[in-house]
DNA sequence: TTGAAAGCGCTAACAA
DNA sequence: TTGTTAGCGCTTTCAA
């Protein structure tokens, strides 16, 4: 048997409604019920009825947050550092988290309706941003609170958090041509992903100012797994002129690569340079360790949630808009020149 | 303005009462009454407040997940498989999942008992059983449904879904006896953790079995994160006389150990041998591949979801103990021989 | 086959 | 300072 307060208003011989006040900390209750009441709350094991409370008070303290998955995993690492840091600061701001995982298509949109009309959250951490996002026009037609991890392409306005792709991914350019690479490859994320825009511009910017080349057949499209990075690595790999240099758009595209290399008896750091976007925290002990650009996933996920929930709580926002410059972390896989 | 059943009601001519049970597809409905409603309900793009839902069923159709952590973040991507596999069931079956952190303590404590009480969730699953484990206890005292990943030291008895460790730290000594290997140290999980203890007791009957000798100062506790491979492994490393081989506990911690190896100038493989447990993704493409356990973590997050899910609609559990047998994945990090 | 009415546990406007 | 009453949106007896 669950205890509610009309438990506790009989036990303390006064009305529900007052218990509820004192519960709640309202000043019309004079102390000593307060004290009661607190106290035999407290004895009795108390704790209010969630559904009741949120049905009443039509919030649910509560985000959202959907995971698109192309296959049926999210196994990213990346997702669980990001998952970690909206979850915590979500926990200490008194809020829940419902996370579920959909792939692009009507069951992602269907989950979304359903989670808006249902009220089941009230608001939405939106992760991965896509070029034409309709989670974004559905979000915005019910006018239903969110925050992004990414930015869309149309000139919508919403807040979000995102790193400086563009900015990124010209250091590692920079970085390999300083090295003596001319033939530098691409492997791209899906183009249909926003942040794939953003790194792709920043590649061919950087091949620019470096004053190379760009070759098309030198950026390929993966899938952001390690086994996608394996095959498209492996294909780059198998050219008749191979690249000297792959930079990959994600750090487990990366690692594929580095194993195909690998298997193809050359020496990563060496032979060929590879290099990651993201940091994963295996980036630093994988062998060689890979030179990468450092995102603080973590922190993000915590101030995309904090976002949101000031935008619930409709409290001004701190900022908007917030874009964060990846820091290049240097380490063997980049190699130190090449001759 | 969201549509509630009165709007249908409204607009169709009939009442609250017809209109749900219309929706829900009573039987003592006119096929007319019906089509009307679903139609209407369709073009004003109705959905259930879910509140007001769960408030009259008194059950919520959400399973509740929290995550321990040490630190601050759960990044280990063992968690990512198994969450995605709880997570996709829970969908599979109309669940929501309700995740969140919590590191062992007060707070975790006051987290069960709040969901518990505010009947905020119809269940648990619990991951990373512990020796005495207090959440089981909160549960089974409040006799609230659950199923663990992970068994308990007391014969205390739940559902649970684990793998056995035994066994498979048995099936790595033995491997990497037969290769010749006389000194073998383990990196073991922190103690108080369930499957520390049996991948521990696994260690030393495997070197029972082999006639190898065990030495204590050859098993070194390790957080389960790179890190604490690395700085473990390197205390091995650098006593005088070093094992030849490793036993992780977890992948992580093998890669730690790998990059401490390997910062020594040892060739993993070869100088050294080195083995991980649970056949994270990463395993495959670390280079050296790694040798380890395979535990099929998305299923194993999918068994017990769908059990807890069976204990929740008070069905009959198909299997209430499942005892998976790990497989030895055999890579390149243990090498094939030792001269 | 349908509708009126009660009630899930809680909060809040209003009265006393 | 407290209690009465209504109502959040839904499901479910019970009666018509």
């Amino acid at each position: 048997m669950v205890v509610k307060l009309k438990d506790i208003a009989q036990a303390t011989g006064k009305s529900i409604t007052t218990v509820s006040r004192a519960l709640n900390d309202y000043d019309d209750v004079s102390a000593e019920t307060k004290s009661l009441v607190m106290r035999v709350a407290k004895e009795l094991g108390y704790t209010p009825n969630t559904w009741a409370q949120r049905l009443q008070k039509q919030h649910t303290e509560t985000i959202g947050l959907i995971i698109p998955t192309f296959g049926p995993r999210f196994s990213d690492p990346f997702f669980s550092e990001l998952l970690a840091g909206i979850g915590n600061r979500a926990a200490q701001l008194g809020y829940d988290m419902l996370v579920s995982t959909r792939s692009p298509g009507e069951e992602e949109r269907a989950a979304y309706q359903a989670a808006i009309n249902g009220r089941r959250v009230d608001g939405f951490v939106l992760v991965r941003t896509r070029r034409q996002d309709e989670r974004i026009s559905i979000l915005q037609e019910a006018d239903f609170p969110f925050a992004a991890f990414g930015r869309a392409e149309e000139r919508l306005d919403f807040p979000f958090v995102d790193e400086d792709s563009t900015y990124g991914m010209k250091l590692v350019v920079e970085h390999l041509a300083s090295l003596g690479h001319e033939r530098i490859a691409c492997l791209a994320p899906p183009s249909e992903l926003m942040f794939a825009h953003y790194r792709l511009q920043g590649f061919k910017e950087g091949l620019t100012e470096a004053d190379l080349q760009a070759d098309n057949s030198l950026i390929l499209i993966g899938d952001l797994t390690q086994r996608g990075g394996y095959e498209q690595a492996s294909k780059l790999l198998d050219l008749p002129s191979p690249p000297t240099a792959i930079a990959a758009c994600n750090d487990l595209m990366a690692f594929g690569a580095m194993s195909a290399a690998q298997d193809r008896g050359l020496m990563v750091g060496k032979d060929i340079a590879i290099t990651g976007f993201d940091d994963i925290p295996m980036s630093e002990f994988s062998h060689p360790s890979l030179t990468t650009l450092h995102q603080p996933l973590y922190q993000i996920g915590g101030m995309v949630c904090e976002m949101l929930i000031q935008l619930i709580r409709g409290e001004p926002l701190d900022e908007k808009y917030i874009l964060l410059k990846p820091e290049l972390m240097v380490r063997q896989s980049s190699g130190l020149s090449i001759d």
